[in-house]
DNA sequence: AATGAATGAGAATTCATTCAT
DNA sequence: GATGAATGAATTCTCATTCAT
């Protein structure tokens, strides 16, 4: 019927407008900051009324959730497809890691200022989106240690404190992505970088081998920590 | 004479009562969130009148300025004092290192919710502080570079990008840092942080040499990015 | 259309309101001044939001400003009609000037609370208005300089120091419509003070001719001043 | 006694340091005007605590009402001296206007910035201080009146509305007072200007006699006014 | 559904005045 | 008497949200 291709075109326009609208909403939060946005900014910038906004996010808030989703859901459809078989020697367990970033930098690629934003104004947004956000680390975290577990189980990584160790490469992953959203790693490329940080990973930028190292002193020794 | 002591009187109360408005502020900061946080807030934990927190600071900002400015002071002061020969070997090298990050970590230790307020709320503040936080990294990167071109120069440290790396190290030590501030490391101590992350850095966390390092095929090999 | 009758409609209030709100802000300075006056008296008598208000002015000084620019639109219109034709002896002089003086009278009539405002409270509001004002007066001193000078190069007018005595003839008509304003003339009609007026500007109250007149003898005779 | 000594000391100091707060307050006032001056910017200027111009002052408006009297007492005491027998042809009116005129510049000269402060913010200030200027106004109105009355009853000014007339040259006075105080006479000198004005006093600008005049026609015309 | 005018709660900021020293 | 730190009432201005059209 006529109705039913009108509601189809209704569907499809409002979903058109509510893509515009987070789009120029993360434009201008990445531009102006979040709180420094204000809605009549983003209605503005979109060529609509204010009370149109209300018609597709609850608040301001609510927008900045929806983007938050939009990435969340992106990153992780990409690893719906790996393989979950877990690597058996190191070999295997570097390259799905690189393959791994590879994927991830792959889909932040598209999205810098989303990725920006979100680094950048999420821990300080409200004390709920700031948990979100760092239960999305968390996640990543637990997935990273998941995987050197194994690979220490397994005899092809060192014997270290995998959960310390992890956070670390979740450290180096943010910090990394969010130089690289602002331009500030320069020239280098994404594929570089990864490189180095895969390099720097498991093998340090150390010459020996185990020499010196510190793990398992501790609790002999506190360092002179009070 | 009397006018000096009762001047000298009133400069103490003084210096004492900023103190006591920026440690209000802090808390108050890190409790709620700074833009959550309004000048009546502060004004009423620290039992004081609105107008008398206007007589010792501009306004929010200017507060937030001072906490980050006394952060910075306290940092830095602990490095004025180290030996500046460089490491000659990697063990010395290693040793230095883990000085540097104790050093550091006592000064964090006294100011845990200082240090969480200025890793989270800092970037999204304004332009400006964003920048000025951001060259406060940029100058701890330059400072781990330094010494990481030294060792490379001198042998004892791998060929790498030192540009990615050191900004790497810094990534791990923001990263773990912001964790211990907010709890999130659990009962793990900083003397075992710190030796976790050293031997990471300086062995990496696999069991092989260089083996099927990736390091210097970037440019033959693009990794599938387009 | 239905969107161009309802925008038609909106454009029709908004300018209604608008209205309302010079008037009830006119009033309101005129009642209390200028500086005693604020937004919420404003919002208050016009039975509006504060905000609202704001949406129609940046700020009570701008409230002022479009007051002032609107009296002096009203006065200036009355001119935009005049015959240029300069008047070519003393009759034609005097009642170009009663036309003029008539003109100005009526409009100002309609408008006494505003004119009593705008004198009293112009000077003192900034520099900026203050200028603003002077300016307006400097324009109308100009205008009467030059049909005085005309008459007194037609020989129909004494010789005389023009600037000064346009000056005088503009103070007389600013005081004049001050005291007219603030009903401190009494019962005299504005026919009758515009009557007298032009008479004494002509005429001077002295008797005589030109005896002991005291003009063209400065420079000669400083009268004691230092 | 020494505390006689002492007293007339203590006397004299506070009487030097009452008049130093006047004159930095008139001449802030001038500047930036009364109501955008603030108590703590006299009390700067002045170098001493904002208490202390509360040891002086009841409060700002109080300054400005000492300044106000201290002027008008300056202005009348020139009056005082003044024969009192009035004048009793033209020659004798122009000359004692001249005299009184010539004391009042005098006057005025030394207190420029004065007399333009309460000229430009008097009428302002509130209902009570613009009742007050408006009084000494009158009084100065009256005082013209009574002697172009006279002038009129002993023949040797024209009949004419001495109301009107005389508030007129109140009106021209106030308004080259201001001119002058304001530098907007440009390299007129008082002396100047003061010859114009009786001049045009007595003369008018006109050349004929009474010719034309609209004197004594009001009441038959109306003039077209509503 | 879309609009944008209206709103008013809430935050920042100022400054006259008080008062302990 | 002098001081200037402290105060909080008062005011301006913003902006998220509502709602009549």
């Amino acid at each position: 019927m006529a109705s039913d291709l009108r509601r189809a075109r209704d569907e499809q326009r409002k979903e058109r407008r509510r893509g515009e609208l987070l789009s120029v909403a993360a434009a201008l939060f990445v531009r102006k900051g979040y709180h420094a946005t204000i809605i009549s900014d983003i209605a503005a910038e979109a060529r609509v009324g204010q009370g149109t906004v209300y018609r597709y996010f609850k608040d301001k808030r609510d927008i900045l959730d929806h983007l938050f989703e939009e990435l969340v859901h992106k990153v992780f459809e990409q690893f719906s497809e790996m393989t979950s078989r877990p690597p058996s020697n190191e070999a295997e367990y570097r390259a799905a890691s690189v393959e791994a970033l590879r994927k991830v930098v792959n889909v932040l690629d598209g999205e810098r200022d989303l990725v920006h934003l979100i680094i950048r104004e999420g821990p300080s947004i409200d004390r709920e989106f700031g948990e979100k956000l760092a239960g999305l680390y968390e996640r990543l975290a637990m997935l990273a240690r998941y995987y050197l577990d194994n690979a220490i189980a397994g005899g092809f990584a060192r014997q270290c404190d995998s959960k310390i160790v992890s956070q670390a490469l979740i450290g180096i992953g943010v910090w990394m992505a969010n130089l690289w959203c602002t331009g500030r790693l320069g020239d280098e490329t994404p594929e570089r970088v990864l490189s180095e940080i895969v390099d720097l990973a498991f093998e340090g930028f150390g010459q020996s081998g185990n020499a010196n190292s510190l793990a398992g002193t501790h609790g002999h020794n506190n360092g002179g920590f009070d």
